[in-house]
DNA sequence: TCATTCGAGTGAACGGCGTTAACTTACGCA
DNA sequence: TGCGTAAGTTAACGCCGTTCACTCGAATGA
């Protein structure tokens, strides 16, 4: 309604400036380099200043971490929109994107989907909201996945073995997107942990004893996931196929339905 | 030779106590707790004495680590020890532990296989070396699969597929494992980060917004992953199995020669 | 216009931390 | 028995988060 008043503009932009201080604080130095005190001294002020903007140090933690889920979120989904129609390219446009955001912020990603921090738990414990930060990312990419197996299907386990492995424990998965399939939801966590596992291994430094470039295992990983997930069985891995999956030209016309797990339906959304 | 004198004795028994106290701290109040006045508070000391056992915190929790892969190396190999003579039910096993010990002790599981943490960069770089605790517990992982190649069969992706994604980027794993062929480096790497994600995500607390149970999807994970490797085409998800796949009982008589990636062959060890 | 309110920032202080330096004590060995 | 030295102490330095009492100046209302 009524434009900030000079004040309010002050005070968002000094907010801005602590928050950028304690990035950077991050980036260069690690967590612990991130101090009040630090911050105030870039900043030209005294520490207990920030208190009138944030309560504790943790808060402003906190208030980085939901900034970070939301740049990769952004970063995720502008990554998917340059990706064209087809579902399958936008995963893996987006999971690409995923990657490239974490390694070229490691401080960040490790903030964020590293090691419980001291006093986060109860920001990552809010993440059963829909509108929580993380929640949103995870929504970002199930949409395109429950496309994919709605169009193309999906190839999974069949729902039996789900059924008496999982039974209902995907439930808050599937209950926070809209009443998931146990297929869908499956595949979702399948390839997230997958993807979080290279992604974390690579930017934590877990791999340097084994890799020397793990883009080329993600690259890899990525094509045998999508060459599982993909219905015709001719399109498993050993028909020739995976190298062209980086431009995924006529996939398309293949991608016939077979295994269709998740007939198509309308509303339900 | 000479029986340790009683300097000695008294000497590695400090240095337990020190070790465990910072264990205890570690586990109670997270790495941010353990600190060398608090160490030596519960000891009954003040915190410069440690400086007469280790050169500074960092040094020591540097040796926690050590001591925890240790641990969980030997936790592993005493899964395996206990299943049998079949590779892939050593395998199950040993993942298995591996959960079981990450999750029973998330601590000591995030000091290792989590953020890097300041002072520790060292000790992950010297991951390489052939005696480094970190690789060690990678061998243990590695020859149970290599055996599994060579005996049972493995289904990967084809060697030109591998060949034209990887290279020779997996050399360092290759070399340090005596010359590992390439399917099987990219089996034990496909796998190692598939249950590294699932443990992180499950002991870094990423995983409760989804799932109620992560042991079940765990198990769900190891059975397809095994199925995904298992070389008789019939033995694939879909057929009914999978659920068996807990006690394994008469696999091994399906196992058969179907895509024998990695011939038997004597010597190369 | 003037008085008042209140947000922003300061300086001092408390207890905690890792680490160093100088010092004392007591054990083991020749 | 004497000596060297390992083990442990106290004091101190400079960090840290946080609290409290305080000042200052800008916005606000009569």
């Amino acid at each position: 309604m009524t434009p900030p008043s000079r004040r309010e503009r002050l005070r968002t932009a000094t907010v801005s400036e602590i928050k950028d201080g304690a990035r950077r604080l991050l980036v260069t130095g690690g967590l612990d380099a991130v101090s009040l005190r630090a911050i105030a001294r870039d900043m030209g002020m005294t520490a207990p200043a920030i208190y009138r903007y944030f309560p504790s140090l943790e808060a402003l933690i906190a208030g980085l971490a939901a900034d970070f889920y939301d740049e990769l979120r952004q970063t995720v989904e502008a990554a998917r929109d340059t990706a064209g129609d087809d579902p399958l390219d936008q995963l893996l446009a987006m999971s690409r994107a995923f990657r490239r955001w974490g390694v070229g912020n490691r401080a960040e990603f490790t903030l964020i989907f590293g090691n419980p921090v001291p006093g986060l738990e109860e920001f990552t414990d809010a993440c059963g909201d829909e509108d929580h930060p993380g929640a949103r990312l995870g929504t970002v990419f199930v949409r395109p996945l429950a496309t994919l197996a709605a169009h193309a299907g999906l190839r999974t386990p069949p729902r039996e073995f789900l059924e008496e492995h999982l039974g209902d424990r995907l439930a808050p998965l599937r209950r926070s997107h809209g009443d998931l399939s146990l297929e869908v939801a499956y595949a979702f966590l399948s390839g997230w942990t997958r993807i979080y596992g290279l992604i974390a291994m690579e930017v934590f430094d877990h791999l340097r004893w084994a890799v020397t470039e793990p883009e080329a295992l993600f690259e890899t990983e990525l094509a045998a996931f999508v060459a599982q997930l993909s219905p015709a069985p001719e399109q498993q891995l050993g028909a020739g196929g995976g190298q062209q999956l980086g431009a995924a030209p006529e996939r398309s016309g293949a991608a016939g339905a077979t295994v269709r797990v998740t007939p198509p339906r309308a509303g339900s959304h």
